[in-house]
RNA sequence: GGUCGCAUAGCUCAGUUGGUUAGAGCGCGCGCCUCACAUGCGCGAGGUCGUAGGUUCAACUCCUACUGCGACCACCA
């Protein structure tokens, strides 16, 4: 098989993973001791693949792709989740289009048309998935609302009632007018806002040329006011506190407490209380027992029966009633200017909370809803990443985690909305006949007196009257509550399945710190109340893809970057490696598309240099038992050793960086030894034994060629798993090799092959290298053609020599060197541009090229440098405390270096006093 | 308002226990179609490591303050 001259992903990618997928190669292996799970954070069921994913998802895979190589049974659980607000606002949003309301359908109908919408949209995202290369194993994909996993939920909400977690209680709780539901704290997102804060006047009951003046940002809650507050101590307002104050517009007489929880020095110092419409107030209400007026209806309108006494609507109703809040505020506003009530307008900075599905400002609303206990659950889940049973990386998150938790409250957990998890709560009808209220939209609301039965499937029979007709709650459940469980219920859970034996606890979680509480402190809480153990041992918390400007990628600022059409035009291997090569810990990813495009010339070196060595080779079968005695390490020549050497210390470093999240390092340690070691130097030197006649030195280079080749395939598959296996399936072939397996995912990983380690040949090369370097800087700042050969004479120590000596075809290819002489002490060539390597001298005599001047110039730099060199570690050897207090090593160090500055100094001004002697005499032989 | 993080080359960023000649990629400049690769090869320029102090023999690295940026949390109307 021959090799295309540039590698095209096109249809490579596509087919390998058709293969593996048949092969079974995403199923968890048997056998294997060890196991190593995860679950996939499962995106949107009608989502589409977004720059998040995609570096979620490569890290993932990443991971599970080398654990699987490294002899692990790996299951990654793939899934979606259902979204509920999310997606039922894309649906509605749909009906919109169609000029259909869901009320108009009716839940069921609804319902229906979400589920259709699912399976028409639901696998768009796991495609795209498939596309980057995930290796899920598609068997155990779940969605949170199949059946399995309805079970787990209705099974989880039934013990959290059994034990007294759960409670149903009207409360004020984060209203979306537009979704037309309670949100729990955590989706409120805060936001500041420009705002105004609006001066009221309420004047006396008993005096209404005085009053009180409040100072409010949201005037229409007036309306729902039940009193007003001072500071007790406060000398202003001394006399006021029992007084009574009348409610502008509504009339209605307000007593004037004194609590100390009204700061003085705020606005007015007096506040208005509206215990209906502000968390603040309700606590107040609560301690003076005021009424809780509800102003607004479920869409945050003036909701006329909150006024209306003995059923008749007063006048000045009139002009409010239906009126959302901000049409109310205007009118509220002008009212009280008109009644000259309005004092004072300022500009005021205020955080407005607002819906994290759809933006619109969130309203505190009295309602009946279900919350969860959270203490109870909050406890030990800090208790197990304090003592480490789970493991925050890096560690920094650690510290939100714990403030979030130690500061959580009550979760409500009850959605008025359709799509979702329906509460497994039943009323009896006769119980409960004056609790049951009809909605406009045909629904019933229980209000909070309603008794619920909570149980895994729907009565039969009341226990208290014996009736059996029953109504459902209504509520469906928050979506984070069955993402929750999504550790355990993925693997079978409430069934002891052999999957969660073995899969449970998972070992990693990967994902975005944007969920950290939405979700992974949820899974820790459920998975020790359900499971008794921890859902994972670690959870890797990676950065934000944003733009090239630091920019948060949205489409309404239009820019942002979609992975399919990155994958398609560099393929998903370059844009894999791409992100793992720029996902620093705790950093977020700047991705211009022109990074992108560098790394696919990494992905066509890599191409290139399996050109190279399947073009040379001509030994077959090279792990057969006729070679399975590699050659001994001796016998191979230096540069072969080098390579291999190195290369045993890169899978330390691989496998290290893999080992500890850090992925950047993993493929910049691959990035670095494949391009700049095996392709810059390995390849080049092993030329001249692929060229130089001796066949056995021919056939051992060979073998280290393929040798080198396959590891790097074999390191780099977990991050480009396409290509690699499309050069491995390339070498076999070249091979002849019929044995080696049948995926590269599935072979092992490889492990550090100490006997390979030679620091004293890295060295040896190491010099070699500096050495070419010098002469080809040498040719080069001397504008010497590269086709030009240069001869070059060395002065160095006898050691230096006698190995430069014995390699030197190598410098004489890598630098283009014609000949090469060795000085003994005292002679120096004339004419001729210097390096100093260490303690070796370089020479380049280029006769007539040679430009004095330049050359002058140049020493003269290389002089100064190596002046200010000397001249820092002199200083510091200079310093008594330095020599006395740092550690021996350091001051050899340090001497050495002084050593060796100053010999180059000498050299350095032997060569500029030759220079001057040629300009004098204008002899340059 | 609270907490946390980040400031290193023109750009994007590495720099794991304090001691390096402070690195990489891209970009830039010069020279090359050298038989794997011009998606390439060789060479090079470019940084007082945000500011001011402190600890230490020694600070890009540790501490403090400040400045700037960012994130998260937060019921002061």
């Amino acid at each position: 098989m021959e090799l295309s001259k540039a590698y095209a992903h096109g249809e490579i990618e596509a087919k390998w993973y058709r293969y593996w997928d048949e092969l079974g190669a995403f199923r968890p292996s048997d056998g294997a001791e060890r196991s190593f799970s995860m679950v996939i954070p499962p995106p949107n069921v009608t989502g589409s693949l977004h720059m998040g994913h995609a570096l979620n998802n490569t890290l993932q895979d990443i991971l599970c792709r080398y654990k699987r190589m490294d002899g692990y049974s790996v299951l990654w659980v793939p899934g979606t989740d259902h979204a509920g607000i999310a997606t039922q606002n894309v649906v509605e949003r749909q009906l919109a289009q169609e000029g259909i309301s869901r009320a108009q359908l009716g839940r069921e109908k609804f319902i229906a048309r979400v589920w259709q919408w699912k399976e028409e949209a639901g696998n768009t995202i796991l495609n795209q998935l498939k596309a980057l290369g995930v290796s899920c194993d598609w068997r155990h994909e779940r969605f949170t609302m199949d059946e399995g996993l309805s079970r787990a939920v209705r099974e989880a909400f039934v013990r959290l009632w059994e034990d007294g977690l759960l409670y149903r209680a009207e409360r004020l709780v984060n209203w979306c007018p537009r979704c037309k539901t309670a949100l729990a704290d955590i989706e409120v997102v805060h936001e500041e806002t420009d705002g105004h804060l609006w001066h009221i006047r309420y004047p006396f009951v008993d005096d209404p040329s005085g009053g009180l003046t409040v100072a409010t940002t949201r005037p229409e809650t007036m309306l729902g006011d039940t009193a007003v507050a001072v500071h007790p101590d406060d000398e202003r307002y001394k006399n006021a506190v029992g007084k009574r104050v009348r409610l502008p517009i509504v009339g209605r007489e307000l007593p004037v407490i004194g609590d100390v929880y009204v700061d003085p020095a705020f606005g007015t110092g007096a506040l208005k209380i509206t215990p209906g419409h502000d968390f603040n107030d309700f606590e107040i209400g609560q301690k003076y027992g005021l009424e809780k007026i509800c102003i607004f209806d479920d869409e945050a309108k003036i909701r006329p029966a909150a006024f209306a006494i003995e059923g008749r609507e007063p006048a000045w109703l009139a002009r409010y009633r239906l009126k959302d809040r901000f049409e109310a505020r205007k009118l509220v506003v002008d009212e009280l200017k008109a009644n000259g009530l309005l004092e004072k307008v300022e500009p005021y900075r205020l955080a407005l909370g607002r819906c994290y599905r759809c933006q619109t400002p969130v309203e505190p609303y009295l309602t009946p809803q279900w919350f969860v206990k959270i203490q109870p659950l909050a406890a030990p889940a800090i208790e197990v990443v304090r003592d480490g049973r789970v493991r925050i990386v890096p560690e920094g998150w650690a510290n939100s985690y714990f403030a979030w938790m130690e500061n959580i409250k009550d979760w409500c957990i009850s959605r008025q909305i359709w799509w979702g998890h329906q509460i497994p709560a039943w009323y009896c009808a006769d119980c409960n006949a004056g609790h049951a209220i009809k909605t406009g939209t045909g629904d019933l609301i229980l209000d909070k007196d309603a008794k619920p039965i909570v149980a895994r499937a729907e009565p039969t029979r009341c226990p208290v009257c014996g009736g059996e007709k029953f109504i459902r709650d209504p509520d469906v459940l928050d979506t984070w509550f069955s993402s929750g469980l999504w550790p355990f219920s993925t693997l079978g859970w409430p069934e002891r399945t052999e999957d969660l034996k073995r899969f449970y606890p998972t070992s990693v979680l990967v994902t975005g710190f944007d969920i950290l509480f939405f979700w992974v402190a949820r899974m820790i809480m459920m998975g020790l109340k359900f499971m008794g153990d921890v859902p994972f041992r670690d959870v890797y918390i990676h950065a934000l893809v944003r733009d090239q400007e630091g920019q948060k990628m949205s489409k309404s600022k239009g820019n942002v970057i979609d992975p399919l059409e990155i994958m398609g035009k560099y393929g998903a291997d370059a844009f894999r490696f791409t992100l793992a090569a720029m996902a620093a810990m705790g950093r977020d990813i700047k991705l211009a598309e022109e990074r992108i495009d560098g790394y696919q010339n990494f992905v066509n070196k890599l191409w290139n240099a399996a050109r190279f060595v399947l073009m040379n080779l001509t030994i077959r079968n090279i792990d057969g038992k006729e070679t399975s005695e590699r050659p001994g390490h001796e016998e191979l020549n230096v540069a072969d050793r080098w390579i291999l050497s190195r290369l045993a210390a890169t899978v330390g470093s691989v496998r290290e960086a893999i080992d500890s999240y850090r992925f950047n390092e993993y493929a910049h340690y691959l990035y670095q030894f494949t391009w700049h070691e095996f392709c810059d130097w390995h390849i080049e030197m092993s030329k001249l034994a692929l060229n130089g006649g001796d066949e056995n030195e021919r056939r051992r280079t060979e073998r280290v060629l393929a040798t080198v080749l396959e590891n790097i395939l074999l390191l780099l598959h977990p991050v480009m798993p396409f290509v690699t296996e499309e050069i491995w399936r390339a070498l076999n072939d070249k091979l002849g090799r019929k044995e080696a397996g049948l995926t590269l995912m599935l072979q092992k990983y490889p492990r550090v092959e100490a006997a390979y380690r030679r620091p004293e040949v890295e060295e040896k090369i190491g010099y070699l290298m500096e050495i070419t370097r010098a002469v080809r800087n040498l040719r080069a700042e001397m504008n010497c053609a590269p086709s030009k050969e240069v001869k070059v004479i060395l002065f160095a120590s006898a050691d230096n020599r006698a190995f430069l000596r014995s390699q030197e075809r190598y410098l004489r290819a890598l630098a283009r060197v014609g000949s090469v002489d060795y000085l003994s002490d005292g002679e120096r060539p004339k004419g001729a541009a210097t390096a100093i390597v260490g303690e070796t001298e370089v020479y380049v005599p280029l006769g007539d090229m040679i430009d004095l001047e330049e050359e002058k110039i140049r020493l003269d730099r290389e002089l100064g440098r190596a002046e200010e060199d000397l001249a820092r570690v002199k200083r510091k050897l200079g310093n008594g405390d330095f020599v006395a207090k740092a550690k021996e090593a350091v001051v050899r160090r340090e001497k050495e270096k002084a050593a060796e500055f100053e010999e180059k100094i000498r050299t350095l001004k032997l060569s500029l006093g030759r220079i001057r002697e040629i300009e004098q005499t204008g002899d340059k032989a």
